[in-house]
DNA sequence: ATATAAATTTAACGCGCGATAAATTTTGGG
DNA sequence: CCCAAAATTTATCGCGCGTTAAATTTATAT
């Protein structure tokens, strides 16, 4: 590393002996110039650790390498283990994430989509809030910026929606239960915060009626991302109320059941699949701590390594022109047994 | 809204009637225009949606209004809470926060700063990985940009340190256990990620020495940031080893907790304060899971609140040139009693 | 060696805004 | 109504790079 100080692609291009627009060149793409010509910029890039300017190169090229990644509430480990999963793809592909959390609330998705906006972003990945976006503004958005919606569907905005089988989580959690002991209640929030709760609900019923029994929907109040919390609140009233008809219960979300455990262990009833248990309870998601709860949660796995592979591809060839018409992808579930059902 | 598009600040300032250089210098502080001229900016841009090109407003300041944030691990929940607090802090006063995640590698923290320059932060707040962190790379980087570390101190580098009193921390909930039963062993990583490990291990000496009780600390082997798994797993090893010398253990962090609580169902041992429990077991963070554990954890609970509200200050002051001699400020940690110990 | 295609160089403009100096207008106090 | 101070306008550069067209060099195939 010498010394010397390089401020701009002019003197870059003066080092290596090279002209500036070749330098322009190989930083859009190094593939484009000769390999000798590769070579000695990179000879040069180890000694004088130059980048060009961001601001300069953006300003005016109307495609950045710039990609949106936006999730509705980055406090959720699952969010977080998401986004970085396609901010680590998006890297892999020469693009630059910026990761953006709505962290709730409707004025904040909205006004991460005009931040974005003036990034001039290639593309955006979005998870959207779902019930109380605004699906507006979100279409205005899409209109003028390629997106992925996942996650949560919304309507058909966006280039492709890439999520879960919802449906099938619900039908594959309860044929376990019911295979394995009582048909299960359904616990879930009375408003939740997107659709995937209601497709959850249909699976549900659609199973229990395939099987031959009686649903049981038990719908308690609660908003916010609070999902533990209200679990746990609205949980304790509703087993103290003698809500649940069976002693299993089938949990709209894991977080949900997290929150449910608690209940369970407040009220004194003991969760598990074994003899002398009181009750079983099962989550939908696979949520990074479902493994470490007590005991252990079993629900449906989202494919979350699929989710996100296939909504970075999907933007990436909507960005290079191979756009289609919209199209809904949706992965499938695995079970996962562990001891609380 | 009209339909006409402006394209730039001199379009945007011939709709307004005022000059173009006054409209920029209301974008840069809207204090320091006339208020009748600031009005007729304001309505116009109600109407026209126009926001100055982020890329061109940049390039050519030596300050720009971006401040970044960095985090060791986005998917552990803490820090996902902090940063949220921190970047809500920011766009209250005006300033454009990036959020950044080394997700645990030292690579991705090196390359997390480069970026950052390229950006020209007007400062950044970062919460070190520690021990593995590239010690040279972030006192060059701290150098250059007016960077407050949090959480985790690394020397004394950076204009300020801001985070919790590590050893009180431990003092304290030792003091709390023995006071409520049998001493407490301390539980943790032999490798641990940060420095604040090994301060709250000497607090936990240094209490059990003054309370004249024998320590016993039980060290693990495992690596990287997965320290519920470890918990659990080294937990069940520790507990079938009989390296417990007492019925109280104290975790070095909650997260590790929550996997030692695991260890325990696992392995049979019934957790709590009452009668009848085989074991207590206390935490330290309030970690955003700890009140849904079953039993819910005893731990202290960091005052994250002022960490990130005093960070955001003193870079702030920082900024506008009030930088004194390196400060470094430690936070008490609060009793949080539950049922776990 | 020669023709042809491919890569590079040269030259020059534009992007949208920051910044500045000098000229002009507006404001507010007496 | 006048004047000094404050605010605004006018005019003009410069930032660092993207982009283009024409001229030139280099590589590849015959």
């Amino acid at each position: 590393m010498t010394g010397s100080k390089i401020r701009n692609m002019e003197q870059f291009a003066a080092v290596t002996g090279i002209s500036r627009p070749t330098v322009s060149k190989y930083f859009h793409n190094p593939q484009s110039v000769r390999q000798s010509t590769r070579e000695r910029i990179e000879r040069a890039l180890e000694q004088h650790d130059y980048r060009p300017n961001i601001f300069a190169m953006n300003q005016n090229r109307k495609l950045t390498k710039n990609v949106g990644i936006v999730v509705p509430y980055l406090a959720d480990p699952f969010f977080a283990e998401i986004a970085r999963n396609i901010e680590e793809r998006c890297i892999a592909a020469g693009y630059t994430p910026t990761l953006y959390s709505s962290h709730g609330e409707q004025s904040l998705e909205v006004e991460i989509l005009r931040s974005l906006r003036s990034l001039k972003p290639a593309g955006v990945l979005m998870a959207p809030l779902g019930r109380i976006s605004d699906k507006a503004a979100i279409k205005k958005f899409c209109a003028d910026v390629p997106t992925v919606l996942f996650d949560s569907s919304l309507q058909d905005l966006g280039i492709a929606f890439v999520g879960s089988d919802n449906p099938q989580f619900s039908m594959l959690i309860v044929d376990y239960l019911c295979r394995t002991g009582t048909p299960p209640c359904f616990f879930e929030m009375k408003t939740p915060t997107n659709p995937n709760a209601n497709k959850r609900r249909q699976g549900y019923l659609q199973a229990m009626s395939h099987l031959g029994h009686k649903p049981t929907i038990v719908q308690v109040p609660g908003e916010g991302w609070h999902f533990e919390e209200i679990g746990r609140r609205e949980g304790i009233n509703a087993i103290k109320a003698g809500r649940f008809t069976t002693d299993t219960v089938l949990c709209s979300n894991d977080r949900l059941a997290i929150g449910f455990l608690t209940a369970c262990f407040e009220t004194g009833l003991k969760v598990g699949r074994t003899a002398g248990c009181d009750i079983r309870v099962a989550g939908q998601d696979d949520h990074p701590f479902s493994r470490f709860t007590c005991p252990p949660l079993t629900t449906i796995a989202q494919d979350y390594e699929a989710v996100s592979r296939h909504a970075v591809e999907t933007l990436f060839k909507a960005i290079q022109g191979d756009v289609t018409t919209h199209e809904a992808t949706y992965f499938e579930g695995k079970l996962v047994m562990r001891d609380s059902a």
